[in-house]
DNA sequence: TATAAATTTGACCAATCGGTCAACTATTGT
DNA sequence: ACAATAGTTGACCGATTGGTCAAATTTATA
């Protein structure tokens, strides 16, 4: 290695950094280069492009959710659904805490980049895709225990977890353009009512 | 007027697509101006910025949302809850055309511009948060019919729209991310559940 | 028809965009 | 000690960014 081994580290914690904070088109190279203390010549030596950087800020900061949010939250130490609401509790401190910091929800870094560059990018809407589908399978595993043990009645597992995904970006989605993090506290019960079974509405004659 | 009095106009609806179709940041003024086939001095005589162009066009685009989607869904002429059916699927066809028109996913205009802007900008981000609270109004206003009706037991009005609004708008998300709008239909009867009060979740004991 | 107001035009601005590259320095293996 | 390799640097690229402005043109008003 040459001088100073963790340039790329850097690099993938400032565009983590920057992007989550604002977006991928309103953070440059340049900006980039300078919160990691690194000229743009070494950008271009780590990374072929911008989007590449952000595809390694992705697996990175997919890493962390598996560490530091779906390992904890899903942990067996308490029955299944109570795992579920330390998920949403654990989720809801996370965006207060920079909210605190910075005074802005900056919302889910998926569903941020998900929503800006879906159109644009697909490979970078299939990673997105990719990590969204694990956070699934989480959900799915949790349901399927909470129905073996008597928690929950019979439901679809996989729709009622694209569900419960679903329902927790869009809370933290309405959060961020309200710019309280509260919301998300008062909205998270919703998630169990995503639980139940049967109801399809309309009228029941 | 001067010659051709529809130049605003025609920058409005520039803005509307092409912003809609991919995001805030990366549409220029140029780009804006060649689709609208208007010369960059034009622009800034009707907008002081890029800015304010989008704010017009978000005004728009919530005028076109009144008259196209919620007038005609929310119509009294069905019962309440088959309204909302009927709001969620109007939603799901006008995803599912621009999907068959262009390949992909769009998303809500909305949602897209709240996630990108809302940690930039808090004009736009006020302005987002004012249509989404139109939309909540016009959901509790179907809700407590809906209540007096006996189709629904009672709930919380006010949150259970917010609950309402932010489950489509992830559901949206979930949909852009996965360029599929089946996926709004599959998931849009989850609404119905989040309309079933008292189930708070975990253990019952 | 003269004049004022509204609109259009194209040239122009500094700044930034993502990206390239050759030269240089530091580290590693032999 | 010496290559080879890995990493760093700063100058540089064309294109594009949002935005300005004076002059020309068109319309409405008097």
């Amino acid at each position: 290695m040459g001088p100073r081994g963790d340039t790329k580290d850097r690099l993938i914690a400032s565009a983590i950094d920057l992007m989550h904070g604002r977006s991928y088109a309103n953070v440059g190279v340049q900006e980039l280069c300078d919160q990691a203390g690194v000229k743009k010549g070494s950008f271009y030596h780590f990374f072929p492009s911008k989007r590449d950087l952000t595809l390694a800020a992705l697996d990175q900061e997919c890493e962390r959710l598996r560490q530091n949010l779906w390992a904890k939250a899903f942990s067996k130490d308490v029955p299944p659904m109570r795992r579920i609401e330390r998920y949403l509790e654990m989720s809801y401190r996370s965006q207060r805490a920079y909210w605190e910091a910075t005074g802005y929800v900056r919302g889910c870094p998926f569903g941020n980049l998900a929503l800006e560059l879906s159109t644009q990018d697909d490979l970078i809407r299939e990673r997105i895709n990719q990590i969204f589908r694990e956070s699934t399978r989480n959900l799915e595993s949790v349901l399927s225990e909470a129905v073996a043990n008597g928690e929950l009645p019979a439901v679809d597992i996989t729709q009622t977890a694209q569900a419960i995904l679903a329902y927790m970006e869009g809370v933290i989605l309405v959060a961020k353009s309200k710019n309280d993090p509260e919301v998300i506290r008062e909205l998270s019960s919703g998630v169990f009512q995503l639980c139940v079974p049967g109801f399809t509405g309309g009228t029941t004659h």
